[in-house]
DNA sequence: TGTACATCAGTGAACGCGCGTTCACTGATGTAC
DNA sequence: TGTACATCAGTGAACGCGCGTTCACTGATGTAC
């Protein structure tokens, strides 16, 4: 047995594993149900991932610092895929990839969406700054690359209102996802036909007021 | 000093006024803030009203239970205030009557609202579901109101898409209101306001696509 | 390359606290005769 | 109307528990010379 051959692999992974080890586990925990972020606490997420509670504060101040961090870095991510699709042709298909990219991530990321569905509402008052400050960010790049594309045949006002109504209805279809189990294809596939539906409607009704 | 004159007012009041009070103090609590139903604990509601933590079990088997009672009664008082709404005349002006019925009785019983808000998402299993329930049968009342006033110009299932939409469009600025000081008119007004362009943007929107 | 030192991530014992729930109880209200 | 009894709402002591946070510590990694 050779003793200290190999010294690479493990060298720098535990040590800096630890605190996005910390956040995966605080969003599972959140996602595994019972009550927000508010329902979890630092001992329930060390215990998880065997470290000791005071390892925690090595990485955030508290509870609260992480949630802000959960929801920053998910929306960045979020952001930088929306950002990457670049839909052609008519209204009807630009709609359907966008909300194909969308609901995509959604199914991708549930987690991340349960807890933001959650803390939207019901968490902090800080919490609830910083997402609605997320959500007001992915409207405005929303706007901005429809623009772009030509889309609106209606006012920019208009504009922006079609696309602030249309992140509020899907975010509106996140509890329900909450009770999806989570490999229910079909659940989802319904929930996104619904919603693509609804984006639909909303879209065509307001190309058609703004044409009249 | 005579004793024992006037034995009545008191007899049944403190006896009875004991669930109600409960109720009250938990909607209270969690209308300040902090993080829904899970963020607060039998002890400091049986606190707020001067009663011993185990006065609790005599009406309640359970936390859980009071919140959903909670949901339960304060949707029933809505259901029945919008029912008693019947708006006359053209439709902007039936869409302007519904949404001022709606806001005022957000405004009215704002911690109501908060607390669905919180909760819709954000509760356990059965606290979703339960306001799930509620959010339909007041659909349902919608949809069967405004088409016996005759408003649908549009397919019945359509009807129905747009008031699903509209109700998800009213509890998406919730969260806003959470953030606003109990007594700013003002703010309410600018919600109210965005919001009823919301809604009848989708409600006119939705009638011209049907007149195609 | 080797040595000395500083920084940093994680440890484990200990604390005081508020919690939900149990229990046997008390005294007031309601009911039967 | 009065008396006996059952029911019911509220009490207060007690319990064990998991929590967040503190502290002095250890040993590994990174840096200066």
């Amino acid at each position: 047995m050779t003793d200290s051959v190999l010294p690479t692999e493990p060298k720098t992974t535990r040590r800096k594993g630890t605190r996005d080890k910390l956040l995966k586990a605080a969003l599972s925990l959140v996602a595994e149900d019972r009550g927000g972020l508010a329902g979890l606490s630092l001992r329930e997420i060390t215990r998880r991932i065997g470290v000791s509670p005071t390892a925690f504060y090595r990485h955030f101040p508290g509870m609260e610092e992480l949630g802000l961090t959960l929801v920053h870095e998910s929306c960045e991510t979020l952001r930088k895929q929306l950002a990457a699709v670049s839909p052609d042709g008519e209204l009807h298909v630009q709609v359907h990839s966008t909300v194909q990219v969308f609901l995509s991530f959604v199914a991708e990321q549930r987690d991340i969406f349960v807890m933001i569905a959650r803390e939207q509402a019901g968490g902090s008052k800080k919490m609830r700054a910083a997402i609605s400050n997320e959500m007001d960010l992915i409207e405005q790049q929303l706007v901005q690359s429809w623009q772009l594309r030509g889309l609106p045949t209606m006012p920019f006002e208009q504009l922006q209102r079609v696309v602030k109504m249309s992140i509020s209805l899907v975010f509106s279809t996140l509890p329900a996802v909450l009770d999806m189990p989570k490999d229910s294809d079909g659940g989802m596939a319904a929930l996104t036909a619904e919603l693509e539906q609804q984006l639909t409607l909303l879209l065509l009704g307001a190309t058609a007021l703004a044409s009249l």
